[in-house]
DNA sequence: TCTTGAACCTCTAGTCACTAGAGATTGTAG
DNA sequence: CTACAATCTCTAGTGACTAGAGGTTCAAGA
């Protein structure tokens, strides 16, 4: 049994997001010293480094919930856990796809600028207003 | 001179977040009429597309705001311009890079599992409960 | 001119996933 | 036994909006 601040060391999630977590329903509530302090065994530290490491993947906390309900019904089919994680690439996907556009946009923006004065029409100010120059949809 | 409606219909700003703009500071006060209701011009046109495209390419408000400020003062050099949106860039560059290993991974993990059932060890579970599984750190 | 109803106004509260701080209590090492 | 670090609960703040209540104004049609 160890306290929320070496679970926290063990597992790099803050101690106040730990407690967090237990709020939300992620965490099972914790046993209780006699002196109202949480106390940790080995579940609660493999519950957590999966909250930790779905979350390090962008699984929102509801998405979690799903998975730690389909964990705790183990008759149901394993699908559901297949849907959450294919529907979270195709948003990882996706978000890839508009960060490759701003990057090359980005990238052309600060390029232009040579640094001599805003007042000599400013390339970073100048793309910014002017969607006009962008070579791709945003 | 138009309304908030027809600027919100002009540049595909949401009105509350017009409104939400002026509060922060990004957007000067508008004019009203003598019933108290914003009217716009060109020039808050301009300056709205502007907000709208840097939050477009993932700009904080408080970054557009050095920007705005920098444009109201242009005696100054371009260079801060031209350090937000490098500082900018590499943020983007730093997501993307994350994400690609994100997609790597979930790949990984959505095609392990054959849908029989959670009993089953799903593949989805395990991968999350474990990290030892990952090809790569994050 | 009057009426209707869409658009506008302000204000408060909610969202997500935490983070920060106050003020009180507990656990533990020396 | 005493310090003091760690814990507790509670409230409020973050960023960038979004939603809703309850009231007012504008503009078009009769």
């Amino acid at each position: 049994m160890f306290s929320i601040g070496e679970l926290s060391r063990r597992t790099k999630v803050k101690v106040p997001t730990i407690r967090y977590y237990e709020e939300m329903g992620l965490l099972a509530e914790a046993e209780r010293t006699s002196g109202n302090q949480r106390r940790y065994d080995k579940a609660g530290l493999e519950r957590l480094s999966f909250i930790r490491h779905a979350r390090d993947l962008g699984f929102s906390i509801e998405a979690i919930l799903s998975l730690i309900e389909l964990q705790d019904h183990p008759d149901r089919s394993c699908e559901t856990a297949t849907d959450i994680a294919v529907s979270q690439l195709s948003d990882v996907r996706e978000k890839i796809k508009r960060l490759k556009l701003l990057e090359k946009e980005l990238t052309r923006i600060s390029k232009g600028c040579d640094g001599l004065g805003v007042s000599e029409d400013c390339y970073v100010l100048a793309s910014l207003a002017d969607h006009e120059h962008c070579e791709n949809e945003h």
